[in-house]
DNA sequence: GTTGAAAATAGCACGAA
DNA sequence: TTCGTGCTATTTTCAAC
């Protein structure tokens, strides 16, 4: 605990300098960058930026290094955002279904009218409906299928 | 260019047997596990791991290894998905501001009388009113805040 | 934050199934 | 083809500063 319980508003305690800034770049194009090749970009030697790594992790600014895969790729030709409206008394219910359902990818609890927003993904219609009719039984849907990608994941601000 | 061009539907190459499921699976947990720490879990050697690797990565598999951040540890308290309707004739001035606008990290091209929505991380209400009065003079917008996560970005199934 | 030495790993050529 | 082995260069880790 070595938080500074200073005066007011204080949420986090990672104050990024240039140096983090710059690894966490070069770590979002290529998460599987040699430590010594980071330490080589940011002029830094390696122990040292092993040990911001290190420190990012623990200070739970990196949640995870990991892998972008392209759904489409391993066949799944549809993706779509579907938002889920539990009947009454379902949500629960409804919470347990989505998390089973492996085709969800992701999914957002929101404020709102729907409490649900997840991520789809299917190889054809056939199973796009499949998934959605086992929902039907106990939710409304509402699905809006992804043509495209005006903004890829990209970082925040740094 | 060594692609088959036979008959019909075919789409992707990729027939991922059981060890590439493996692969794929630890290095979406961790993209930086050693390839040969990975070639121990899957019972390979370490460059028959590694070819495989680079083979996901040309079949567009893997698109990217990347970092997983948490915004909120970065000082972004709110993120919320943001429905964007340009006005008439307004679609590629919208689609440019959203991409300029560094703190939305996500925008989908979606069907459906709303063409984008978009995943926003800001520090504080005031910050997201910025960002969407931005907006205002070209699109309606409609915000869910972003209570918690039902499912953490997964892999599709395997 | 750096340096330097020891252990682990990565990359490459080559041969085997 | 796909995988394994043996080699060398590179990287990682740990210590001491």
């Amino acid at each position: 605990m070595k938080e500074k319980m200073h005066s007011g508003l204080r949420f986090e305690n990672s104050t990024l300098d240039e140096v983090d800034a710059r690894i966490l770049t070069a770590l979002d194009a290529d998460a599987r960058l040699p430590t010594a090749e980071l330490a080589r970009l940011v002029g830094l030697s390696a122990p040292s930026v092993a040990e911001r790594m290190r420190r990012l992790v623990n200070e739970g600014v990196v949640r995870a290094y990991t892998v972008e895969i392209d759904s489409k790729a391993l066949g799944y030709q549809i993706r779509a955002m579907v938002r889920i409206r539990p009947l009454p008394g379902k949500l629960h219910l409804v919470e347990r279904l989505i998390q089973e359902t492996p085709q969800f990818i992701e999914c957002d609890k929101i404020t709102g009218d729907v409490p649900f927003l997840a991520r789809l993904v299917v190889h054809s219609i056939e199973e796009m409906d499949d998934v959605l009719e086992s929902l039907s039984e106990h939710a409304v849907t509402s699905t809006a299928v992804i043509k495209g990608t005006s903004v890829k994941r990209r970082l925040p601000p740094l």
